[in-house]
DNA sequence: TTGTATGCGTTATCAC
DNA sequence: GTGATAACGCATACAA
C-alpha cells in the first residue's frame, strides 16, 4: 500500500529539509516548537515509524545491544540453573547500560556462524563453549569487545570465571581434612562422545570442556599434595546433561572395593544423583559416605556440601566489563566459596 | 591504531573495486577462486572484521533478530517459570528461522522506550504487559510485525494466549461438579498497588492485568452459571511476585465461616501457599479442602490439580507466527487442559 | 569475470 | 533556526 515513509517523505510533505525533520526527532531543541509540532503531526499522518534504527545505528556507530553466545539452544541451555542465573546477571548489566541482550543460539552440530556474522551488537559475551567451537572464531573475527565466560581459556582473549582449580582443591581438602583417604570422583561434561564409565588420567586430561577439566585437575592436585596415589582414585564419567548420570556414577563408585568414603562430584546435579544411589544402596550419608557437589544449584534443599559460585555475579561482571567502555581485562577470576552442609563428615 | 578497515580499504589495497571485494565475501561464485583467495588474504592481513552487519542490514532491509519485550528486568521475570518456559519456546522458533533473540527489558517505573525505538529487529513479541504500559506504544509505533502474548488484548493488535475465561471456567466447574458449594478465591497479580485483602467485584473488575482479570471473570461466570451468588464468594487478593502470598490468602480464606471447601487460585505458586496454610491449620487436603491452581508450574510434585498451559508451545507459536513471513493472525487461542491430581475431591 | 554507479535512511558539519 | 551536503559501509543492477 503506502510507500515506505522516511525522513525525506516527511520533509517533502512539510516543505523543509531532511535535516530539519531529523532534528524534530533527535534534537527537539534545535528548532521552533511550532515547526517541530507540525513535522511530528505530518509524520503521524503519514504513519512514519520513527527514525530507522538500522540507519541510525550505522550512522552513529553503535548497536545498542550486547551479544550472548550460548552453545546449544536455549531450551537445552536452560536445563542448567547455572545458565539461567548467569543470564540474569548479564541482564542486570544490560539494563544498567540500557542496551538490549541479543541471544545467539548455537545448536550443536549445525553451528550458525551467520548468526554471529550478522549480529548487530557492540560486544560479545561467549558463554562456556567447548574447545574449538566454530562460533568462537566467528566472534573473534568480528573484532569487537569480547569476553569468554568459563571456557575456553585462550591467549589474547579476555576471560572470566572462577578459579576452578582452586575451588576443586578446596573441595578435596575439605574431605581430606575430615580424614577421608578413599575418595572417588563422579564427573560429567568432559567430552561429547557420550561415553559412560571409568576415566583414566589420559581420558581426564583430554576433556574438551576446560572448566570441567580444570576441576578434575584441581581434585587431583589437592589429592596428590596430600600424598594420595591418583592412579588409585576411581573416576567415573557420564555424558553431559543426562538426568540419571549421578545415580549411575554413584552406583558404580559404591560398588568398588574398597568402597570410597567420600565422593567428589563436579556438578551438583551429579551429586544429587550420587545421594540417590547411596540411599538406594542403604549407605548412610554422611556417616558412611561424604558427598561434595559443585556450583550450588539446587544443592541447598538437599543439604549438599558444595562449592558456591555466584552465577549472577559472574553474569553481571561479564556484562559490566563489556559495557564499561574500558578495555576488557585479560583475566578476571571471581571468588568461590566452600559451603559445608550436611553431606560431609569424618569417615565412619 | 589501525584505521577502520572497510571493503574500500581492501579494494584499494588489492587494486579492485569495492563491489568485487563484496562479492568475495557474499557471492563467492561470482569471481575467480584465485582473486577471491587474494582478497580474503589481504582482508585477513588488514584485520578486516567482515562485512559490517549494520550496513548490511540496512542495505538488505532485514535485521535477523526478533525482539522480545519483557516487563520488568530479567532477574525478576525469571522468578516465574512461566516466563522461562515461554522464552524457551520462543527460542525454538528463533532457532528454526536462524535469527537472534533480542531481549528488551522494561524495568518497572523507568520504562525505556529508547530501547524499543532503537532495536534492530524484524518483529516484536510483547510478553504480558499491564494495560497502558508505555513500551507497547513504542512497539506499535515501529509498525513491525507484532504479537502480544497474554495481555493486553487490544483491537488491531495480534494477540496470542489461552482462553483464560474458559480455563478458569473449567477449574470452577471441576470443583462444582465434585459437589462443592462453598468456594473461595485466592488471586494475585491484579494490580500494582500492593494491596492485600478482600477484593470485591468492583476491585476484581478493575484489575490491570488482563489475563488475571479474565481468570476471575471465568471463575465467576462458571460459578454464577451454577447458581452461586458471587457476592458471597470470598476473594482474597495479594500483591504480585510475593513468595508468601499464598499462605496469607490461605489463612484468610480458611478463617472464614463458613469455611470454603474449595479454593481456586489464579496461579500455582499461590495454590502451593494455600496448601501450606491448610497444613498449618490442620485442614486435610483433599478430604476437607480442595485446591486448584493455574499454569502447571511446579504443581506436579505437589500433586496439585491445575490448569495446564503449554508455555513452550505458546512461545514457539508466537515466534513462528512472527517469523513466518505471513501476516500475523489477529487472534490466536491455544488450548488449555485441566489436570486433575490429588488436591481435589468431593467435599467431606 | 569484474567494474561503475547508485541507493539504503540517518545524522553531523557547516554554511546561511 | 534551517538547509545543503557528505559521510556511514554495504549490495546490487547493469555495463563492460
Amino acid at each position: 500500500m503506502a510507500e515506505r515513509v522516511t525522513l525525506q517523505t516527511i520533509a517533502d510533505r512539510v516543505g523543509v529539509s531532511r535535516a530539519t525533520v531529523s532534528y524534530a526527532f533527535s534534537r527537539p531543541d534545535q528548532l521552533s516548537a511550532e515547526l517541530r509540532e507540525r513535522i511530528l503531526r505530518v509524520a503521524e499522518e503519514l504513519g512514519y515509524a520513527g527514525p530507522n534504527p538500522t540507519a541510525r545505528s550505522l550512522r552513529l556507530g553503535r548497536a545498542g545491544a550486547l551479544g550472548l553466545i550460548f552453545t546449544e539452544t536455549l531450551p537445552y541451555a536452560f536445563t542448567d540453573p547455572y545458565a539461567i542465573g548467569f543470564l540474569q546477571g548479564l541482564a542486570v548489566a544490560a539494563e544498567e547500560a540500557a542496551v538490549g541482550l541479543l541471544i545467539l543460539q548455537q545448536p550443536r552440530g549445525e553451528e550458525r556462524p551467520g548468526l554471529v556474522r550478522d549480529a548487530v551488537v557492540d560486544a560479545f559475551c561467549v558463554f562456556s563453549l567447548p574447545d574449538g567451537h566454530a562460533a568462537l572464531d566467528a566472534v573473534l573475527a568480528r573484532r569487537l569487545p569480547t569476553i569468554v565466560v568459563d571456557e575456553p581459556i585462550l591467549d589474547g582473549v579476555p576471560y572470566l570465571g572462577i578459579d576452578e582449580l582452586a575451588a576443586a582443591g578446596a573441595a578435596t581438602r575439605h574431605v581430606l581434612d575430615l580424614g577421608h583417604r578413599h575418595i572417588g570422583l563422579a564427573v560429567v561434561g568432559l567430552h561429547h562422545d557420550g561415553r559412560h564409565g571409568w576415566a583414566d588420567p589420559a581420558r581426564q586430561e583430554s576433556a574438551v570442556f576446560e572448566a570441567m577439566r580444570n576441576r578434575v585437575r584441581g581434585y587431583r592436585a589437592a589429592a596428590e599434595a596430600a600424598g594420595l596415589d591418583w592412579a588409585s582414585v576411581p573416576v567415573y564419567e557420564v555424558p553431559g546433561h543426562e538426568s540419571d548420570g549421578g545415580r549411575e556414577a554413584g552406583r558404580a563408585l559404591l560398588a568398588r572395593t574398597p568402597r570410597p568414603t567420600a565422593i567428589l562430584c563436579n556438578t551438583d546435579a551429579l551429586a544429587l544423583g550420587v545421594l540417590e544411589a547411596a540411599a538406594e544402596a542403604g549407605v548412610k550419608v554422611p556417616e558412611e559416605l561424604s558427598v561434595v557437589g559443585f556450583s550450588d544449584s539446587g544443592a541447598e534443599e538437599a543439604g549438599l556440601t558444595t562449592i558456591r559460585q555466584d552465577k549472577q555475579l559472574i553474569g553481571r561482571t561479564a556484562g559490566r566489563l563489556l559495557l564499561s567502555g574500558e578495555p576488557v581485562p585479560e583475566r578476571t577470576l571471581l571468588p568461590h566459596e566452600l559451603i559445608v552442609r550436611s553431606t560431609t563428615a569424618p569417615p565412619g
